[in-house]
DNA sequence: CTGAAAGCGCTTACAG
DNA sequence: CTGAAAGCGCTTACAG
């Protein structure tokens, strides 16, 4: 009664005012638009709006696209969509991390997705191991798949590529490292209050001869928990010895050799703080192989809180980084960005805090 | 001298055979075929060629298209192409893992993505906190994503949609663990195999009380590795206590408490045989916390290779899955379905093996 | 070796 | 509240 196509549930509809097979479509995994139509009766435009703006849609008409949609198994393509509109409509953002089998990379992967998904964003994964060039081919690989935005904890150094793709306004989320004059959203860890803090709490505890077992140099983070390590020992006047400062590669294997080497000097330290996860992890395996006891021959303060904390004898006093939380704020600022590209960018700090546990050597708290 | 459209050069050519805007289009990120068939003078169809079967062009061609490409930073986009073919077109595959923060699964995100970049693969992640519900979700989106397949270990039970999607047509890949009643690849590690290793290498040391924590009991490999620890008993005449079997939820809190009952029973067992990596870590915080000696106290063999190790004491023996093994296989076999749609079905067993470490109080070897 | 036309499955104005 | 037409950026036959 209300108009020409209005569908007629069971009936023989045979009428032939078109060319179109009346087949009704049967299920099948790749139900498209057209075919949703021709079961409907309903056009594409208004199907759309079903799917999209459904408040747009008499509530009788709603129903029906609905039923014979899951009735033919049809689901909307996002690619079709994403085809569209400009940067917003695609859906889908890219994450670039050095390293998923790092567990603080791992954690901030799980936060990204949690949002993402909440937010009906689809994630695209690529692991660029703390490689310039292969960082580079990730880029590429999201720009090739439209993603309305990308987060990245940047790779060593300063990248040309990088700062060309944020000039041209691809949405960009820092992590974990900063790239030095670029204004763009970023989540960072105060690195350089986390070492003090560290550092500090083992001066307290009487250690003098503190050693720094740091990540790659070249990396933003790092630099500034070296900073951190040296302001502590000038506030609380003590004298830095540079011999007990030493440079890896922020894996564990460099964690293990650099503190094989530490407890091997002449004068050993009496405590080490480590750059980061991996190496404190590594710092446990040097532990275990020479039979050096922790506290009581040397303490530890390790950066980033390692997982499974609990597992480890003595279990490890950390700055913890809130790297989940990491994880899931960048999500949420990208995709504010994403739908608000003329916002200034944010710079978003989270603060480190100290969990103190045994291998320390601190007494209580 | 060769076509009408020869490109030429330098010159004005302002030549007026159409109403295109003649400005040539300069570098911007979203450069499209239009743009670089502007700016070449090349048709559509050849640029694409360009990208696509390069062989089919003539070198002068190929090199000025290429060069323009670059000029004007157009990158081809894998979306609009997506559009187009069937299944093997989109290059793009899906994964479903329970949770990123198991390092069991991140290494298996990392043997798939390590394979997928390679041939020029992307990955959708998703997580599904083994939860059937949600993983009907992830499935939904990467339908919606056009994915070329998608690889997953089926969440508890028996999923019918993923039944459905599977003889429908969606190419899939199983790892880790079975769905019954169905042809699909997978990819399996021998659980029973596994499990009989572990548990033999703990009689030959002499134990007979021997517990096992398992993981969810509605899984495949739960079962398997109970069958393999059962077996184990009755190859070598030793009757089982079943008080001795407790069954968790494969995480590491789970591990914990119930390593603590079973510590705390009036006959305790004098061997554990853990049925995941987060129940040994939960075992171990156990030990950690009651202070028990192992092997001395309670010796402990592990399902699952731990990450790290070497951090802890004593050094846990395992059984390894070669995890990251399982990730590459998984693509490889996705890729070479999508690239052979016809073929049957391929379940691929990875052999499990024995790492002898300190936790279980062998002598050597 | 190259190009014009149709089409992939949607959304977006525009008109009603 | 609904539909017809154009278009998103490519690829795919088809013709030359």
């Amino acid at each position: 009664m209300n108009s020409l196509k209005e569908p007629n549930g069971g009936g023989d509809n045979n009428s032939s005012n078109s060319t179109i097979d009346e087949t009704t479509p049967k299920f099948q995994l790749k139900s498209t638009l057209k075919d949703l139509e021709k079961a409907t009766g309903v056009s594409k435009s208004t199907i759309s709006r079903v799917f999209n703006e459904p408040d747009k849609v008499k509530t009788s008409t709603l129903q029906l696209v609905k039923r014979k949609a899951k009735e033919i198994g049809y689901i909307p393509s996002r690619v079709a969509r994403r085809l569209q509109g400009g940067i917003g409509n695609a859906k889908v953002i890219g994450l670039i991390i050095p390293d998923i089998l790092n567990p603080f990379f791992a954690e901030i992967v799980r936060g990204v997705e949690d949002i993402a998904m909440d937010k009906g964003y689809s994630l695209i994964l690529n692991n660029s191991d703390e490689n310039v060039e292969r960082q580079r081919l990730c880029l590429d690989t999201l720009r090739m798949e439209g993603v309305d935005g990308i987060i990245l904890p940047p790779a060593e150094g300063e990248d040309e590529y990088v700062k060309e793709l944020v000039e041209g306004g691809l949405n960009i989320v820092f992590i974990d490292r900063k790239m030095y004059n670029l204004s763009v959203d970023s989540i960072l860890s105060d690195n350089e209050k986390g070492a003090y803090i560290a550092v500090s709490h083992l001066i307290k505890l009487g250690h003098k001869r503190i050693a720094y077992i740091s990540g790659i140099p070249s990396i933003s983070t790092t630099q500034e928990r070296l900073r951190g390590y040296k302001k502590a020992f000038k506030e609380h006047g003590i004298d830095l010895d540079i011999s007990l400062i030493v440079m890896g590669d922020s894996k564990q294997k460099s964690g293990e050799e650099l503190t094989t080497e530490l407890l091997e000097m002449p004068e050993p330290p009496t405590a080490i703080f480590t750059g980061n996860n991996m190496i404190t992890l590594g710092a446990y395996m040097a532990f275990n192989r020479l039979g050096v006891k922790v506290p009581e021959e040397v303490a530890l303060v390790g950066y980033d809180d390692v997982p499974w904390a609990d597992a480890l004898n003595p279990r490890p006093t950390v700055i913890d980084q809130s790297t989940y939380e990491i994880g899931r704020r960048a999500a949420e600022t990208l995709i504010s960005r994403i739908q608000n590209p003329e916002s200034s960018p944010v710079t978003t700090m989270i603060n480190p805090k100290l969990i103190v546990r045994e291998s320390c050597g601190a007494k209580e708290i």
